[in-house]
Formats: C-alpha cells, structure tokens, sequence
DNA sequence: TTTTTTTCATAGGAATTATTGATTGCAAAC
DNA sequence: GTTTGCAATCAATAATTCCTATGAAAAAAA
C-alpha cells in the first residue's frame, strides 16, 4: 500500500471515473487504474465495480476503505505540516545552559534581545557547573551551553563570544581602596573569599593569582554552596576581598558604595566566554542567532570577540 | 513521502541504530539511510541528529513528526484491518429486492436460513414492482433482486431459481369446487381478480388465460394497490375467483376452508422465480449463497431449477 | 444491424527510483 | 597508531512507475 495509491482511489471515488480521477491525479488512466488493481490485489477486496459505459460504483467496503484512506491521507498531511511548522531553526525549544558565574549577568539582558531575533525560539535556561552542563549538552538533553574556555571536549565545537577581565573587588574602607590598580601576586596577603569546587571561576582566579593558594597563606577561604553575589555581599560587610569577572558588577546597584572595584594590572587576567554545542547538532542557525545577539549589543566592559563562523 | 519512510523513521526511532533499524526493516543500511536523508530533504527538517560512534539522537522536530508518523502507519494498519473484515463477500451488507408477488411467500423461510449459511450477512429487504427493483439494482441501491422471468436486460445477469405454477383459488361454495382442475380457457367467464398494474404476476396471468381480458369478459376486476392477501381474502369472502402462484397457498393457515385451490390441466401456466444481478457485480459469492440457500430446501411444490453456475 | 463512442484494461518500452554489497570517511576507544 | 563501529557514498543492478498505443466491452447512434 502506498500514499498514492491511496489519493488514487481517493480521486477516483470523488470523480467517479478512471479517466478523470486520473486526470486529477497528473497521471495517465492506465498508471491510475493498474495502480488500483495492485491495491486491490494487496487488500485482496475489490474496491470498485467497472461498468464500461455507466459510472463506476464503489463497493461497500471500497466506501470504508475510501473513507478510512482520508484518514491516512489527512494525518499524512498533518505530518508535513508539522515539519513545515519546525522548518525554522528559530522556532521550538532551545535548552540554553550557562555556568553559574555568567547566567545572572547576560541573561537578563540576552533573553529580552532574544525575543526580538528570535520570537518563536522558547528558550529554556539552566544554570549549573561546567562539568554537569557538558554532560548535559553530550547526552542532548541541552541544545548549547554557555561556559567559560578552555573547554576543548571530542565532539563538541565552541565558538568565543567575549573576553572578560577580573577585577578585584574590596571593601570601601579597604586599605586598598585608594590603589589604582592591583598586582595579581599581591592577593595572596589579603582575605580572599573565593567559590567552592565546581566553578570554573575559582579555578580560573586560583590560575591567575597562584600565590593565593600557597601553603603560608591561609587567609584565602571557600565558600562551598556560595554564589558571587554571597561573596559579594561579604565584600560590604568587610569580611574580605574577593576576585569578580566585570559582568557581575556592570549589574549591581548603581549606589552600592559599600564595594570598591580595583581592576588588575595589565595585563589583566582574563576570561572568555564561549558557546559550545555538539558538533552535529542540526540547528545551527540557532547557535549562530544566540551569538549574533550577544555580540551585536555587548555588554559593557567586555570586548567582543570576533565570528569565526 | 512514503509510508516506507515513515516505517523506516520509526524503526531508526525504536533501535536508536540506523544498522539495527534497517535489519528490523529487513533492508540494507544504505537504503534506509538514503530513504531517510530523502525524507529529511522532502520535509525540509532534519529528523535524526547522527554522530558516529554515539547513538543517534532524535531531533525535537524529529520526535513530533515521528509521533505523527505512529498516527499514519496506525491509520494505514486500521485500512488493510478493515479491507481484510471485508473480504468475506458474506460479510457486510446485501440488499435484496423482492417483488410483492414472491417476498411474503419466500422470505419467512429464507431469512432464517441465510442467518445460518451466511451469519455476517446483512440482509436488507425491499419489496416492489419489477421495474422499481430494476431501476435500484441499475443504480446500485440494490445488489440483487428476486423477480419472476421474463426478464432480460443489458447489463443484467440471471439465475433461476424454481419454478411455480399457477393454481385457482375457489370461495369453497364455488360451482367448480369439485372439479379435479381448470383449464385456463374457463376462467374467462367467472368473476376474474387480478393485482393492478405493475405486478408482473397480474401480466403473467393475462397471458395464461388470454380470454379473460377480451372484450366480452366483463366480471374480470383489477384491484389497484391491492396484494395477494387482499384477494385471497375476498376469495374467501365469495366475491369471486382469482389465480395465484402456488407458494402463496402453502404459508396460509392450514384450516382456512373458505378457499379451495385447484390446479390448472397441464401443462400448468407456470412462472420461473429468478434472482439478477448487475453482471459486475464484485461480491458474487453472496448470490451464489442465496440462491443455494433458497434451492438447498425448496418450497413445497415448486420445481427447482438446476443451478448453472 | 452496423458503426461509433466511451471507458477501462492490457502490453511494451523508457525513465525513474529503489536496493544492494563494497567502500569510504569519521570519530572514538584501545 | 591501530582498530572498531557506524553512517554516508559509490556503482551496478533490480524493480517500479509511467507513458503511448492498443484492445475489449458495452452503450449509443446511424
């Protein structure tokens, strides 16, 4: 049984004649009616009654089977709409993952713009490690993930979206808080708040200020469960200092003056921020949109990175 | 779209392996991956999201045209179910016409004995004149009809059935009511009731008895709209004579002794039951089925036909 | 009657499409 | 690096679809 053999039978119970239903069907009379003969071999029913000169008549079981053809043909159709509808790369569910650190600084800004390139995408966000986001994005069960490089992993292709400095964040009354700048090595002498295991961030600064973590200084502490805007809110209540990427205070309160910003010395250590996504993932332009949107209005303070696509 | 390719998506969906799917498939990998890519390129969507050494993953789209894709190859399977319970021509519908003269006589025998030959079949009555019965079967709102020959028209193909003569039907005070028989010829001078016109049995008996309607034979009567019964009735009443075919005196009440019957001298005027069908008729068998069912335990005192089948 | 017309079935051949085993290419695992 | 597993590709062949032309049957017209 095919498709066709079905709008065939179909043509012919509305033309009720060979010639014309296979007229309809842009096809000659012989390719319909040998087409029919093979259905009704198959069924093993005769469909319809031929007279020569008269119409044609359908059987009782050829009107069920015309009837149930609709059916098929009808969900069929239903079928190619449906395709028709997720043809746009833009339109569907996008599961987005974003590492702690950058979800509550891009986010806000990303989805509105999002909205606007791309309003039939429904984006849905989580926000998680590194390490759990990729095996999400592995598994499928994310579309992309937001992270921070390096992240080189077999089968997954990235692309950078921007660099972002740290800077270093003290209380007002911090005897730092008239310096201009800050020397990486210099934070090891300091109370330095720093996230718990998991983070790519605590890392990263562990990476940049390797002095923090020598064995004389025990000053640096964990906050294992902690967020920045925990360590953050620490920061003003003079409980030490802490390393931030720019992002996270572009977003605080204008008026939050309990916290000083010092940047490092250049050259400043650094971040990038990236998109990774699997390297057969069919939805490209989707990627190529979420992109294209972060970078077409960047953030303050950061510096874009140039497409690669 | 075919529905091969929708059999070859759900395959590949259920294994999660194109080799896997194809053996379920019992088609090589390429065929079905060619299949499937032509599907994709039809549909315009990517179904199935490959990477080499992983499972493949299914698309979101990919997941709701497979779903819809269960839909059709349901309503396909439901079509050959519904071919395949149609294929018994002893099942589903059959509509019988009967003319008046014969459906009150043959019926009550029959019907009991067709739920027992043929179970599934619907039998569905109509009573009428021969020319009505004639138009509907042309028309295909009857499939066969069972009428008294003569007849023979285009397209029309016949059966006999039996063969029934003719009897006279006497109040039992009758002048004749001791004779062994009549001959046709008498009974133009008796007070002669006949069907009105359109009974085919009203014609039949005219030209049993031709006296009876030439000019000098005013005691013949034409009750119009009456039936048999109507007569019979009158008979008993003693308001005159008629002629009747024979089954219509057996199925009467067995102690109606207001009614003697007499046979004709022979040969008997006789007329031959038959049941037609259009000659393309598809379900051919289910007449084969009736007519043995009628033949199988004949009427009393009516002469089968031998069947050429 | 005979001829014409209508209509579906059939035949033969061309074009298209489907199918297959063998091969290639790719990515991951050893 | 080599092997392994998997899907894509290739090239040859098989199957199918499709068309034109023709045939057969029956009704309508001459």
């Amino acid at each position: 049984m095919t498709l066709t053999e079905l709008r065939y039978i179909v043509a012919v119970s509305q033309k009720n004649h060979f010639g014309k239903a296979a007229q309809a069907c842009f096809v000659s009379q012989p390719t319909l009616s040998i087409a029919i003969k093979k259905l009704e071999e198959e069924l093993g029913v005769r469909l319809f009654e031929r007279s020569s000169k008269n119409e044609i008549r359908i059987t009782e079981i050829g009107q069920q089977v015309i009837n149930q053809a609709y059916i098929v043909l009808q969900e069929a159709q239903i079928l190619t709409e449906i395709a028709q509808q997720g043809k746009d790369p833009l339109s569907g569910q996008f599961k987005l993952g974003v590492i702690y650190t950058i979800g509550p600084y891009l986010l806000p800004s990303l989805i509105p713009r999002l909205r606007k390139t791309a309003p039939n995408l429904k984006l849905i966000i989580e926000e998680n490690f590194t390490a759990n986001l990729f095996q999400s994005l592995k598994q499928g069960a994310l579309d992309a993930i937001i992270i921070s490089y390096p992240f080189d992993e077999p089968g997954i292709e990235t692309a950078a979206l921007y660099d972002e400095p740290f800077i270093v964040a003290l209380p007002r009354n911090h005897e730092w808080a008239d310096r201009e700048q800050i020397q990486p090595e210099d934070l090891a002498s300091q109370d330095l708040m720093l996230l718990g295991a998991g983070h790519c961030f605590r890392d990263q600064v562990i990476k940049a200020c390797p002095d923090c973590m020598s064995g004389d200084s025990e000053l640096t502490r964990t906050l294992e469960g902690g967020s920045l805007e925990t360590i953050r809110h620490m920061v003003a209540a003079g409980t030490g200092i802490t390393v931030l990427p720019r992002t996270s205070i572009l977003h605080s309160p204008k008026n939050e003056s309990l916290i000083v910003t010092k940047p490092f010395a250049q050259p400043s250590p650094t971040r990038t921020v990236a998109i990774a996504w699997r390297k057969h993932y069919p939805r490209k332009e989707a990627i190529v949109t979420i992109r294209d949107t972060i970078q077409d209005s960047p953030l303050d303070g950061v510096d874009n990175i140039q497409s690669v696509a």
